[in-house]
RNA sequence: GGCCGAGUGGCAGAAUGGCUUAUGCAGAGGAUUGCAAAUCCUUUUAUGUCGGUUCGAUUCCGGUCUCGGCCUCCA
């Protein structure tokens, strides 16, 4: 077995996975703005990190994974506005949308799934604590992060910000140009502060509930590319200011899914909304697609790779979906996730299992592990199938060749698919 | 403008300093079949571009072109 390598964005390399502590892996990664439901896009992040955390809870005995869901922000209260409900509904409606493309998808409940405002207390004084520290001013009723305070702010951007083309304007309350908002006043949905009414920033979110229920250093912080500035950055420097410490060890950053050469958003209106897709296509043959480009590279959204995706499942489906499933996964798959989570050599590996008609009951359970299951959803009566079937056998019998044909478009018709093997004919669900 | 990433056969997408150049889909031919389906066998096509290092580069280095991302909310 090789040794488990992710690629930490911090170091720009792939560095070798060394846990704190082997007892206990402890993994953060950015959930969903609860404003709007998560498109595929936003599916591919939670996708890879779920496989992450199936692969990890594999090797080591425990694993704490953490993802948040953010359900204070400004795109929240400007949404409820212009639905006219309050922002706690418009955030549980699509909390509840969210969990049941998740469950379609097979993505696992995280150990824990934390809402920022079950966190304002602990942001509060961890805002308090940064002020004590000499991190943060207040200035009208805003706290702001003093970037210049933080060496290693750059760390993630390095020489970003150069004077020519910068797009940050200095605000009136800003003393420097990365200076970045943890509290700000509020009147429409807002907490008591000693600063006075108000919410929170985006990022103080983050690292409050990380520090809460991880505690710092914790693992792995994963989440979207787009996420390293400011988010990212910002959360690193904010464990500093509180903890004078990194947060996390390794950094870990999914590419994005394009439409048409550009990156699916959910501000640029081109997101595809799952719930259409899922009607469309098996949860499952959605999820595989997902994996069969590597995560750290762009991947571009198609009918065509949803086919071929479809493909593959299909043919996974008939060799194992009878097969029980094995204890261990297949080393070649276990050495290929391990290399920075290649999931597209994993998909590989499995497939020359399977072609190769080899350890299917170690295939199945390497499956499990990219969160592949055989699972028909809903039910099919089966006495109506079998009596049809037979009806058909007895007509090829009679070389009745009509009959039989009609009956199998019939089959067709229901989603079935008729085999006629060696061995005797064999029904399968499309 | 700065920083980052990507460019592999018809398509998707791995891997690799040289060896029989993956895998899947598609295409072609064949076996099997009442016809199909499924399966199996055979088979065609590639590393953006120009240089450099090297006995040898798709792989390393440099230039160049193209595309994308970040620099403002974003998975």
């Amino acid at each position: 077995m090789d040794k488990i390598k992710l690629f930490n964005s911090l170091m720009s390399k792939k560095e070798e996975f060394i846990p704190f502590d082997d007892k206990c892996v402890k993994i953060y990664a950015c959930g969903p703005t609860i404003y709007k439901s998560p498109h595929v896009g936003n599916f591919r992040s939670f996708i890879i990190f779920d496989v992450l955390f199936r692969f990890m809870q594999q090797i080591y005995p425990k694993v704490i994974y953490v993802r948040n869901l953010t359900d204070i922000d400004d795109k929240i209260i400007s949404e409820s506005k212009l639905r006219n409900i309050p922002h706690k509904s418009l955030t549980n409606e699509v909390h509840e949308s969210f969990k049941f493309d998740s469950e379609k998808l097979n993505v696992l409940n995280p150990t824990y799934e934390p809402k920022a405002t079950e966190y304002i207390h602990n942001m509060i004084q961890d805002i308090e604590k940064l002020i004590e520290n000499g991190f943060a001013y207040v200035a009208d009723g805003n706290v702001l992060f003093d970037s210049t305070k933080y060496d290693d702010y750059r760390a993630f951007c390095k020489n970003m910000n150069s004077e020519s083309g910068a797009r940050i304007e200095l605000t009136s309350i800003k003393k420097h140009e990365n200076d970045f908002v943890l509290w700000k006043p509020s009147n429409d949905v807002f907490w008591s502060s000693p600063w006075g009414n108000g919410r929170p920033g985006w990022h103080i979110e983050c690292t409050s509930m990380s520090k809460e229920i991880l505690g710092f250093p914790f693992d792995i912080h994963c989440g979207g590319q787009d996420l390293i500035f400011p988010h990212h950055t910002n959360e690193r420097a904010q464990g500093y200011g509180l903890c004078n410490v990194d947060c996390a060890k390794y950094w870990i950053h999914n590419h994005f899914v394009n439409i048409d050469n550009n990156k699916m958003s959910k501000s640029s209106s081109n997101a595809l909304d799952l719930k259409k897709l899922l009607e469309k296509y098996n949860p499952m043959v959605i999820r595989l697609f997902l994996l069969m480009s590597h995560y750290r590279h762009p991947m571009n959204w198609s009918e065509d790779g949803l086919e071929e995706a479809g493909n593959i499942y299909a043919k996974w489906k008939r060799s194992l979906s009878e097969i029980e499933i094995g204890n261990t996964i297949l080393s070649s798959v276990y050495n290929a996730l391990a290399d920075d989570i290649n999931t597209p050599l994993a998909i590989k590996k499995i497939s020359e299992i399977i072609k190769n008609n080899e350890d299917l009951g170690s295939a199945k359970k390497s499956c499990e592990i990219l969160g592949i299951h055989f699972n028909d959803a809903g039910s099919i009566d089966n006495d109506l199938i079998e009596g049809l079937v037979q009806k058909r056998e007895e007509a090829r019998k009679n070389k009745d060749y009509n009959l039989s044909d009609q009956i199998r478009d019939q089959l067709k018709q229901m989603g079935i698919i008729i085999e006629d093997s060696k061995d005797g004919i064999k029904w399968r669900k499309e």
